[in-house]
RNA sequence: GGUCAGUUCGUCUAGGGGUUAGGACACAAGGUUUUCAUCCUUGCAACAGGGGUUCGAUUCCCCUACUGACUACCA
């Protein structure tokens, strides 16, 4: 009963742990989003813990990438890699090294774990001769090991600096439960598991398992919230820290459901996002090796609040019809017990509308600032007022700021090619003298006032008995090159009367029927 | 192969012993508009299958099927 009590008086401190082998996953993102959610309900700490025990499989770049992948997200740590602090704790596992040894040495001591010395290469001949080989129970009597060979031998062959493992030694029959916050009570008898590997000398580090068990112990980690692939391995977990004799004060587990594939099955990868054309990345990621450069959800024009929002809803949902969420709002809202426990299909889609909801919400200015690169980039140099009166007449019609251009380029530049269809459609023999009477009724307002013009020209068109849909389109072909685009007056106002009536011109100078 | 988990509209999901099985995305139609969008309205469309338990099952139990994860001196 106390140590229930305990349990549930702890502070909540979670973590999230990736390994340096490449950019971050879209998967691993919202993990990561889960976990920080999940800290800031309950006032909790995150920890950003690094762990790189696989030396070779060490992907420079990859740790900055992932830190400024949170800092675009807006998800924030309170202790970790990147954040300095002054006990002198490293938050990457290669530099906790020293401290690894010591525990798997204790499990030695008591027995409940042994060296072994065979090679990967006796190791995978003893799978290939025995089908479904695995290191247990049931097969260590045939390997080297401690339990084995004699005391000469071992000293020999430690004497010769042979390299060895230490490997968990779990006894088979007995029943693991594992209670998981979303999936429930998991059980699992240990005469399936193997004897996992949790040190080994050739580095000198350990295993995922077991750095994984000492720092979350050490680092006092309260839920360990994690995708669902660890799910199989959390009875080894559990049995690592009864061994250890932390059982009392072991984290509470919750395993997150995958990711998968938007069409057929399996677990959603880089290559589905090369393939369908969407990121599967927070950031691009230029790989140090082959140069390849994978999308990301920042370059392609997401607002990372859109990216958060739509992440969060995958998987996870209020059980109210709400579905724009701030970060705050999501804080207060989540919880775990409403993750569902299937994996959730990646629907892109999706996310583009998030994306769409979110333009309307950013501040116009910041938008302006956006846009202007992009205008720069197209020769074009303007006012910000002017491009923020632009991006309010446009915004509505658009999910990313790259579509601003496509829908706003007449604002900037004159129409080079008048789209043929509507010439078909609506440009007749009388159109031109129509236009030109239209032009001088719009240089009668000056300054222009779009309502009085806007009624003026619906005068003229109805005392002419015209058709308003064929004269407006010839109109608005003239100024845009296309039947698109926010109201004619509107545009008229922004562009100028005299701009309107150059344009006019042009059109009647270029277009043939 | 083995272990574990999952399965409600095309997708994300709500619900949960008696419901017209709800919402959102997508799609379609209509409306509005000078156009394209937006927007509004409407429509389309689901409980994997089989056995139980029960007056009654989509909901609880079992089996099957399917799907996935895991099965490394990777994490």
């Amino acid at each position: 009963m106390q140590k229930k009590i305990k349990r549930k008086m702890r502070p909540v401190i979670v973590r999230f742990a990736p390994s340096p082998t490449g950019p971050l996953h879209i998967g691993g993102v919202r993990t990561a989003l889960y976990n920080y959610l999940f800290a800031k309900q309950h006032k909790g700490k995150m920890i950003l813990r690094i762990e790189d025990t696989d030396s070779t499989r060490f992907v420079p770049g990859a740790e900055q990438y992932i830190i400024e992948a949170f800092e675009w997200l807006g998800i924030e740590f309170d202790e970790g890699v990147h954040i300095p602090n002054n006990q002198g704790i490293s938050y990457r596992q290669s530099e906790r090294k020293s401290i690894y040894k010591q525990y798997a040495d204790e499990l030695l001591a008591k027995g409940m774990a042994y060296i072994a010395f065979d090679t990967p290469e006796e190791i995978e001949a003893k799978r290939k001769e025995i089908q479904n080989f695995q290191y247990d129970a049931s097969t260590r009597i045939q390997m080297k090991n401690t339990l084995t060979l004699t005391e000469e031998e071992v000293k020999t062959r430690m004497a010769k600096g042979e390299q060895y493992v230490i490997r968990i030694r779990i006894e088979p029959g007995e029943i693991i439960k594992v209670h998981d916050l979303i999936c429930g009570e998991v059980e699992v008898n240990t005469s399936v598991l193997d004897d996992k590997v949790l040190w080994k000398s050739a580095d000198q580090l350990p295993t995922y398992h077991l750095a994984n068990i000492v720092d979350d112990h050490l680092m006092e980690i309260s839920h360990v919230i994690r995708g669902s692939e660890w799910l199989p391995s959390a009875p080894l977990h559990v049995l690592l820290y009864r061994y250890l004799g932390w059982e009392d004060t072991m984290p509470q587990f919750a395993h997150l459901p995958l990711l998968l594939k938007p069409e057929g099955n399996g677990k959603l990868s880089k290559r589905d996002g090369d393939r369908l054309g969407f990121p599967v990345f927070p950031l691009e990621w230029r790989s140090p090796d082959s140069n390849e450069i994978a999308m990301g959800y920042r370059e392609k024009g997401y607002f990372p609040q859109a990216l958060i929002n739509f992440l969060a809803l995958l998987g996870w949902n209020p059980g109210t019809e709400q579905e724009l969420f701030s970060m705050e709002e999501l804080i207060s809202a989540f919880s775990l017990d409403r993750v569902s426990k299937s994996g959730a299909k990646f629907d892109f889609e999706k996310a583009k509308w998030f994306n769409h909801k979110y333009l309307q919400l950013i501040p116009v200015s910041e938008l302006a600032d956006k846009f202007i690169l992009v205008l720069k980039g197209k020769g074009v140099e303007t006012e910000k007022s002017y491009v923020e009166k632009v991006i309010e007449l446009i915004k509505e019609r658009a999910t990313f700021v790259e579509d601003f251009w496509e829908a706003s380029a007449f604002f900037f530049v004159r129409p080079q090619t008048y789209d043929e269809s509507v010439v078909k459609k609506r440009w007749k023999d009388n159109t031109p003298q129509h236009l030109q009477a239209i032009g001088n009724i719009l240089k009668t307002f000056t300054p222009f006032r779009p309502e009085e013009a806007h009624n003026a020209v619906m005068q003229y068109i109805s005392e002419k008995e015209l058709n308003t849909g064929q004269i407006m389109n010839c109109l608005r072909l003239s100024l845009v090159g296309y039947a698109k685009g926010p109201d004619l007056f509107a545009i008229i106002e922004m562009i100028g009367v005299n701009e309107t009536l150059e344009r006019i011109q042009l059109a009647i100078n270029n277009i043939k029927i």
